[in-house]
DNA sequence: CACTTGACCTGTCCGC
DNA sequence: TGCGGACAGGTCAAGT
């Protein structure tokens, strides 16, 4: 479930690995990649350089020499991971030591850059550690100094596609996107503008559209109506000015202190949490059900809006009257 | 047009 | 122990 945070942190953690490299060759076993295109596969993948990795709220675009850009989307379950020629030896001198391998069984540490790039992809409740490509693996570039990027998709919902980069802003996810709320031109004039687009929705519908914003998902629409004090069914029409200001406040500042997080506890987040995924660490309220709420106590509940599973506190979000 | 629901997928977890 | 079914959620298509 890699909302725009997660994306971002692997996109990060991509434009440090990837510009340069230049593509050796592509594996891929699905059809959902590069539907249309095995001939355009070979023209203008095979040899490319790497130009840029940039992000579009949950897309990222890695820009190549050849005129073309791979446009990805990872939905829930989608993971990107890169291996290096350095990871490659690290991982045989493992196995050639028994020692080692034993400790590294107890306690599996990916290096840094493979755990960062794991941040915010799928597979939250599994071992981060393991032989690639795996069952999920649907794409494996393959660079000309021997290091791999896979493109690993449980759930199949992600995809990966070939787009002259020209006519990237012209595909339908590009053109209906709403704003990056991080960018410094949302204003919180914009934000409430938006938002009254749709007056009749409930507030947490509308953080979800990708028309109205881009990059808010399940995660950040629950904790930042929850740090601004309001309950998720609420029609938009029903919600203050003062409070729409709030909650403009509150989702930019878990946006960022998400990304912050993404950059920094990537280590941290394998050792302690290998099985459990590191983006809840800082949540509040998401999946923390049964938990006491940190502002006031009560029990955090688990209910139904907009069709997806939501988290709140039904002391500090009150149901709307 | 505004808004909601279902489909796409597969792995996991829960109850029987 | 196995099995069925509910559930997870980003986005689009189809529905009301």
């Amino acid at each position: 479930m890699p909302e725009l945070p997660e994306v971002e942190t692997i996109r990060i953690g991509l434009a440090k690995l990837l510009p340069g490299q230049v593509i050796a060759d592509v594996w891929h076993d699905w059809q959902k990649s590069f539907p249309n295109a095995p001939a355009d596969v070979a023209r203008f993948m095979l040899g490319a350089k790497i130009e840029s990795v940039r992000r579009r709220a949950k897309v990222l675009i890695i820009e190549l020499s050849s005129g073309y850009s791979l446009v990805i989307h990872l939905k829930m379950t989608g993971q990107l991971i890169f291996v290096g020629e350095a990871d490659k030896k690290d991982r045989e001198s493992r196995i050639e030591n028994p020692e080692s391998e034993k400790l590294n069984s107890q306690f599996p540490i990916p290096n840094s850059s493979e755990a960062e790039l794991r941040f915010g992809g799928g597979h939250p409740t599994k071992s981060l550690i393991g032989e690639l490509p795996d069952k999920s693996t649907r794409v494996v570039l393959d660079f000309t100094d021997g290091s791999k990027l896979f493109f690993n998709d449980q759930r199949k919902f992600g995809w990966m596609r070939l787009i002259p980069t020209l006519e990237v802003p012209e595909i339908d996810f590009m053109k209906k996107v709403g704003p990056e709320p991080l960018e410094d031109d949302f204003t919180v004039d914009k934000f409430i503008t938006n938002i009254l687009r749709r007056r009749q929705s409930a507030i947490k519908a509308v953080l979800l559209d990708q028309t109205v914003l881009a990059g808010v998902g399940n995660i950040y629409a629950d904790e930042s109506l929850w740090a601004a004090k309001i309950h998720p069914s609420t029609p938009v029409s029903k919600v203050s000015k003062t409070k729409l200001v709030t909650l403009y406040s509150a989702l930019r500042d878990v946006l960022n202190l998400s990304i912050e997080k993404g950059g920094s506890t990537d280590k941290n987040y394998v050792n302690a949490e290998g099985k459990k995924g590191s983006y809840l660490t800082f949540a509040q309220v998401f999946r923390k059900e049964g938990q006491p709420c940190p502002r006031c106590g009560h029990e955090i509940v688990k209910i139904r809006v907009a069709g997806r599973g939501t988290h709140i506190c039904p002391k500090c979000q009150k149901v709307p009257k």
